[in-house]
DNA sequence: TTAGGGTTAG
């Protein structure tokens, strides 16, 4: 067994035995059963009176009836410490002093030390009373100053009086951190229960597994994904369901349905879960045609005879719905029902979403209608979905009705219904009455996010109020909300469009500062404020500080580039451009359309391209 | 212990 020799703070003191205590002590009748009770103590009697089978028989009746009063009396001047160190020697049972434990810590208003606490835990693990151990763990890793890992192992080793301690504590310990979104102790557990040859329990690594996909954080997902089959720990369905599920997210798709493949060689065949993952990876992250592949995926999981359930349909309707085809969307939905499944909220937000987004309110409206005809319950998505859907189409008085309904049905309005209302106003120019409404939302007891921020900042920026957005700045400095990448985009862009751009590269630079990932449209609106200036040269190296960062040009990077290469009459370099974005691969869109139409044709330039970007210009 | 729905920029 790996030991550390590491300074180890917590235990430096209280590890010694009632025996050696510093303060003044006798010796009981019985030094085997009986602690050492310091002279000077009240109540405690003095040596020639002293009756320590009624002190032990007092206390310990005390703490079983919960008779706290009583308790403080008996202990007096002696402490809650000492008097914990007694009940460890006089082997009382472990319930009484876990009890008392807790309520000495209470009352104390601080933790005991690391020592106690890993006694307390072998004597729970020895009576095989896990509830309490993973009680006591719950507490201890949510303590503000709680001991690092290694620490705590040297702890629990140590304080055992076996060889081993047992792996059980290791095990929830793993648990408890994953479970209090501890993550990174969560890993530091998971690999010292590894240099300590604790195996663990499939339970624990899916809880730790389930805590990295949920805080995105793949890399050590699949470090310690890896580290659990290389120790050989007999993963279930849920753990690579889970992994799958992580791997996905980071748009790992390919890796994602290889997983799935190997499954197969640790006994577990790809389950109706282990699909919906698939084909939800797929309907999120995945690029061109991913619609085709989310069917084939269905397809396969229906050959490999795993029926699809009502959430696999519900996924397939949300997947065409964000692709913009509410028409594909209500085929599945037609589709699912034949099958016998019955839509649920879900099924019905996600379609009113998608008419919604498509500006098809009316359409929506009628789902909503059809959805009540069905005992299907509107729920505050449904009714934010309507909002965003009447803000769409600029219909802000209908919108504002939905949130009365809202109101008069007892619904609780969300953020996200007061940030739709919010938004809808700032698109429509309408500052006061945005206004108006985030006051309404900060009386109701919602706090502004950074969206609600961005759409009130993005309104006064489109209708040249820089007072009035760099204010709402400042508030959300004050209200320590941190701008995200979408605060900055807005930013940069309104400096690109006053022709400002040195100041919103500058913006740019400040967002590496402070850990702000730019996206594509952050570099590609700076890169049309540069071109737009006529500094083609400094557009040019964005791209290339864009790659630097790992994101390659896209459609909309090309089509900025070309437009200026065009304005300057760069005609040679802004063909090459386009032929560089055909043979890449991209799929160039409307926009590409009408600059070869408009920059390029215009200006006596046909384009020497072959395919069907020609084709479609002519 | 694993899978599905809502807002902000362009």
């Amino acid at each position: 067994m790996k030991k550390f020799n590491c300074f180890l703070p917590a235990l430096s003191h209280g590890f010694q035995s009632p025996g050696k205590l510093s303060l003044s002590t006798i010796s009981s009748p019985d030094c085997s059963l009986m602690p050492p009770v310091p002279l000077s103590a009240e109540p405690i009697p003095s040596s020639d009176t002293i009756d320590l089978e009624g002190f032990k028989s007092r206390v310990c009746h005390s703490i079983s009836k919960q008779h706290w009063t009583a308790l403080k009396r008996e202990i007096g001047d002696l402490g809650y410490h000492k008097l914990l160190e007694f009940l460890f020697q006089w082997n009382v049972d472990e319930e009484l002093l876990l009890r008392f434990f807790k309520w000495s810590e209470k009352e104390n208003g601080s933790p005991h030390n690391l020592e106690f606490c890993c006694r307390l835990l072998h004597l729970l693990s020895n009576a095989k009373k896990y509830d309490k151990i993973r009680s006591l763990l719950h507490s201890m890793v949510n303590r503000e100053n709680d001991s690092s890992c290694s620490v705590i192992f040297h702890a629990l080793t140590v304080s055992s009086d076996r060889p081993k301690f047992n792996p059980v504590i290791a095990d929830m310990l793993v648990s408890a951190y994953a479970k209090n979104s501890r993550i990174d102790m969560a890993v530091e557990a998971f690999k010292r229960s590894g240099d300590y040859g604790i195996r663990l329990s499939v339970l624990s690594c899916n809880s730790l597994l389930n805590e990295l996909v949920k805080s995105n954080d793949i890399k050590t997902l699949e470090l310690v994904y890896k580290e659990t089959i290389r120790r050989r720990i007999p993963l279930n369905h849920v753990s690579f369901n889970t992994v799958i599920h992580g791997v996905c997210k980071a748009g790992k798709l390919r890796k994602a349905v290889d997983l799935a493949a190997d499954m197969e060689s640790w006994g577990c065949s790809p389950n109706v879960i282990t699909y919906n993952t698939l084909i939800d990876g797929h309907c999120k992250m995945g690029k061109i045609g991913k619609m085709y592949k989310a069917e084939s995926l269905l397809k396969e999981m229906v050959t490999n005879r795993i029926s699809p359930t009502q959430v696999t349909f519900n996924i397939l309707i949300d997947g065409y719905c964000k692709d913009g085809n509410s028409l594909a969307a209500l085929r599945v939905f037609d589709e699912m029902k034949k099958k016998g499944f019955s839509p649920n909220a879900i099924t019905y937000n996600s379609l009113i979403n998608g008419l919604s987004k498509e500006g098809k309110i009316e359409e929506a409206l009628d789902l909503n209608t059809q959805m009540q005809g069905c005992n299907v319950q509107p729920t505050i998505v449904t009714y934010n979905e309507l909002i965003y859907g009447f803000c769409r189409v600029g219909k802000m008085i209908e919108a504002k009705n939905v949130l009365d309904e809202v109101i008069e049905k007892g619904l609780a309005p969300s953020l996200v219904t007061y940030n739709s209302l919010i938004d809808g106003y700032c698109k429509l120019g309408k500052m006061e009455e945005a206004l108006e409404l985030q006051a309404k939302m900060s009386q109701r007891g919602l706090c502004c996010d950074v969206s609600t921020y961005n759409s009130l900042i993005a309104g006064f920026c489109r209708a040249g109020n820089t007072k009035g957005a760099s204010r709402l700045l400042d508030e959300m400095g004050e209200n320590n909300i941190q701008a995200d990448v979408i605060t900055y985009n807005i930013l940069i862009g309104e400096l690109c469009r006053r022709g400002e751009s040195r100041k919103a590269l500058k913006l740019l630079d400040e967002m590496s500062e402070l850990g702000v990932d730019p996206k594509h449209v952050t570099y590609n609106i700076l890169m049309d404020g540069f071109c737009e200036e006529g500094n083609l040269r400094v557009a040019l190296s964005l791209r290339e500080r864009m790659e630097r960062g790992g994101r390659k040009a896209n459609v909309a990077t090309y089509n900025v580039l070309i437009k200026g290469l065009c304005r300057k009459g760069k005609m040679e370099e802004a063909n090459r451009l386009l032929n560089e974005l055909l043979e890449k691969g991209l799929v160039p869109n409307h926009v590409t359309y009408d600059l070869v139409r408009d920059e390029m044709i215009e200006k006596g330039f046909m384009p020497d391209i072959e395919g069907h970007l020609y084709d479609v210009v002519q």
